[in-house]
RNA sequence: CGCGGGGUGGAGCAGUCCGGUAGCUCGUUGGGCUCAUAACCCAAAGGUCGCUGGUUCAAAUCCAGCCCCCGCAACCA
């Protein structure tokens, strides 16, 4: 049973440029993972295809980080944007170009669509007119304000007005919802389409897409007063056109029309309701389809973010393969929704699909044709009802991955494919060639069976392309099958040659013996090898100092917060304390404890905390720092 | 009333859009096989599909209300 392929198709997708403001971790390594896998297929099914990526790099927070790190805001993205491209090449992802917001390339098509759009007359030059707290230097809503006053500093805003551009977005508010609900997979998932539609029931905003250059000098200037730069999400979003070589670039015009984003849920909004507009406005075609995925969770719940290991899971890539790991996101998170992420999770499925599944498949269909046919593969007799019901099997998994891979399904379309290896270890089982090997009477019949076993592999080193690009290529180097493959060639059942040599080859993935459960806390253990020592002066920086607590009180909305006013000495202070899911605020009262004195003050939640309440903590259990013997509130600590 | 996601055998999850025998992986138990990476195959045990009500001949699926968990926003200083 052949599938019909679809006409020759074109396929620009793109994933979001990536914001410099922190090196490579989890989140994007699967976006980029996933589009990877994605235009692998449809190159593999032979459509035309141009996969974007790239970096974000203008706006005030780099700056900010920039200057952090010593270094000019340039020197930093090159810096941070050598980090993603070295990473994709860790991870084997094949992009057709890398765009920078920096480029000059892409500076001119933001200039331009400004121009066109301000020509257009759909750009103004109003005022923003808000309360703006000068300690903080900015602005802030009045849902923000706490009774009238800055949440951070307590004091009373001032309004001002901040002269901006703005893009006339609310004039495209009709035009969008229609156009959601004319093309009901311009945004998919579902739930995404659902959530913006949701959103523009309220009237939505004029977009405020210039700052100030005196506040921010890290942006395009606008191509009509150089006293403002590009708002960063009007400057960023254009890289999807800009990098084809808008506006009548070859690239663009073959690509643009087929163009498909490809995004990370917390980005929907800038992309399903800014960007549209921008479009329009500026006289380009809208996208076709904007593509959402969820979020990655990391196992034991909290993204704690001291520990860091949204990049540590990134590193599994190294531990386990790239193509285990490949595996491992597109198999475990269902596209769109929000998924786990773990070590053990990913361990199990490299076990229980990549070594037994298909693994020891691929060895032991190796090992028999070496064995009953010498490393030949044999000519099959007449097809008998085991094979008819491979081959329509196999007919059923790529129908399921045409479905799947349409709507970026990849959960659905890698199970379709084990359906498939599970029927062929079946196979196997039922056909037991070492049986017929011993009966002579049934040499037509190990003919056939190995043939189909040799065709199989072949069809796998190309079905399996998108998923596990290097795996793919190990069974067709096997197979000794050159050139490029072609999704085409696995519809025709008799492509395998008779007569081809097989070569034997090391187990595609060995089983993994669990080094997983190596300590019930490996991330302390971790950490205190991976700290540097420190000088005795420096230690001697912080200044410790037991305190008497006075009063505790929960932060208002706060899940962890407490709000501990402690006695140091003489003086009185605030401290917030991210214990309240260990501590009663009662049980603290007349406590003393131990704080970090001369901690520079921070704002959590409104609440402006001026010291460190130290505390140890060993998986779920946290214990505070606490005197064996009394001394007075203000002692110091050495 | 901040936004979103989830609650389905012991664990992790599909299935819900489009109602029709509750499914997959892991684990457990028993058996088979010996080509294979202690892999593979067969079988069994195990589920009030969070709760309540509604619609329907029929609800995990549609509607309404409620409960619980998680993520983000704005929280480990």
């Amino acid at each position: 049973m052949s599938v019909p392929s679809p006409p020759r198709r074109v396929f620009y997708l793109t994933t979001p440029i990536y914001y410099v403001n922190a090196t490579p971790h989890l989140g994007h390594a699967y976006t980029t993972i996933v589009a990877d896998a994605m235009c692998r297929y449809r190159r593999l099914a032979g459509d035309e295809v141009f996969l974007l990526t790239g970096t974000d790099e203008h706006g005030e927070r780099i700056a900010q980080v920039a200057a952090q790190a010593g270094e000019t805001p340039q020197a930093y993205a090159d810096r941070i944007a050598a980090a993603f491209r070295a990473q994709w090449d860790a991870l084997g992802i094949r992009y057709d170009d890398f765009i920078r917001t920096t480029e000059a390339r892409h500076r001119v098509v933001v200039q331009q669509v400004l121009q066109r759009i301000h020509a257009a007359g759909e750009i103004y030059f109003g005022e923003y007119g808000g309360q703006y707290c000068y300690g903080c230097e900015r602005f802030y809503t009045e849902k923000e304000l706490v009774d009238g006053r800055c949440p951070q500093h307590d004091t009373v805003p001032t309004f001002i007005k901040e002269p901006n551009y703005f893009f006339r977005m609310s004039r495209y508010q009709e035009w969008l919802i229609r156009h959601i609900e004319d093309q009901p997979d311009f945004i998919r998932p579902e739930r995404y389409r659902n959530e913006v539609l949701g959103f523009l029931r309220e009237p939505l905003q004029d977009l405020a897409i210039s700052r100030p250059k005196a506040r921010v000098p890290w942006g395009i200037p606008l191509p009509f007063d150089d006293r403002f730069v590009t708002y960063v999400w009007f400057d960023a979003l254009l890289n999807y056109v800009s990098a084809l070589g808008w506006p009548d670039g070859p690239r663009f015009r073959t690509f643009w029309p087929h163009a498909q984003h490809l995004i990370g849920k917390d980005i929907l909004k800038p992309h399903a309701v800014y960007w549209p507009p921008m479009l329009k406005a500026a006289g380009i075609p809208v996208y076709r389809h904007l593509n959402v995925h969820g979020y990655w969770t990391l196992a034991g719940g909290k993204m704690s973010k001291s520990v860091g290991n949204v990049v540590e899971a990134l590193k599994l890539a190294e531990t386990y393969g790239r193509d285990a790991f490949r595996y491992f996101v597109l198999r475990e998170m269902p596209f769109g929704l929000d998924a786990n992420f773990s070590e053990d999770a990913l361990v199990d499925r490299l076990n229980a699909d990549l070594a037994n599944d298909l693994g020891n498949f691929v060895s032991r269909a190796v090992a028999m044709l070496t064995t009953f046919a010498g490393g030949v593969v044999p000519a099959p007799g007449p097809l008998g009802p085991a094979e008819s019901e491979v081959r329509a099997d196999l007919g059923r998994a790529r129908e399921a991955v045409q479905a799947a891979m349409e709507e970026f399904a990849f959960h659905r379309a890698l199970a379709a494919i084990w359906e498939w290896i599970g029927a062929l270890n079946r196979y196997v089982d039922s056909q037991a060639p070492w049986a017929l090997a011993k009966d002579p009477s049934q040499e037509e019949r190990l003919r056939t069976v190995l043939y189909s076993l040799a065709e199989a592999l072949r069809i796998l080193g190309i079905l399996l392309v998108p998923f596990l690009p290097e795996s793919a290529a190990a069974i067709r180097r096997q197979l000794g099958l050159g050139g490029e493959p072609r999704l085409a060639d696995a519809e025709t059942w008799g492509r395998m040659v008779s007569g081809s040599r097989i070569a034997k080859a090391a187990p595609l993935f060995p089983r993994v013996v669990a080094a997983k459960d190596a300590a019930a806390a490996p991330d302390a253990a971790k950490a205190d090898v991976a700290r540097p020592r420190v000088s005795i002066e420096e230690f001697r920086r912080l200044d410790l100092r037991v305190a008497e607590v006075l009063e505790a009180e929960p932060v208002p909305k706060s899940k962890k917060l407490l709000k501990l006013t402690v006695k140091l000495g003489d003086e009185t202070r605030t401290v917030v304390a991210g214990i309240a899911e260990h501590y009663r605020p009662q049980e603290l009262r007349g406590r003393k404890v131990v704080v970090v004195a001369n901690l520079e003050p921070a704002a959590l939640m409104g609440v402006e905390s001026n010291g460190m309440v130290l505390a140890g903590s060993h998986g779920e259990t946290l214990a505070l720092l606490t005197l064996d013997r009394d001394l007075p509130p203000g002692a110091r600590i050495t």
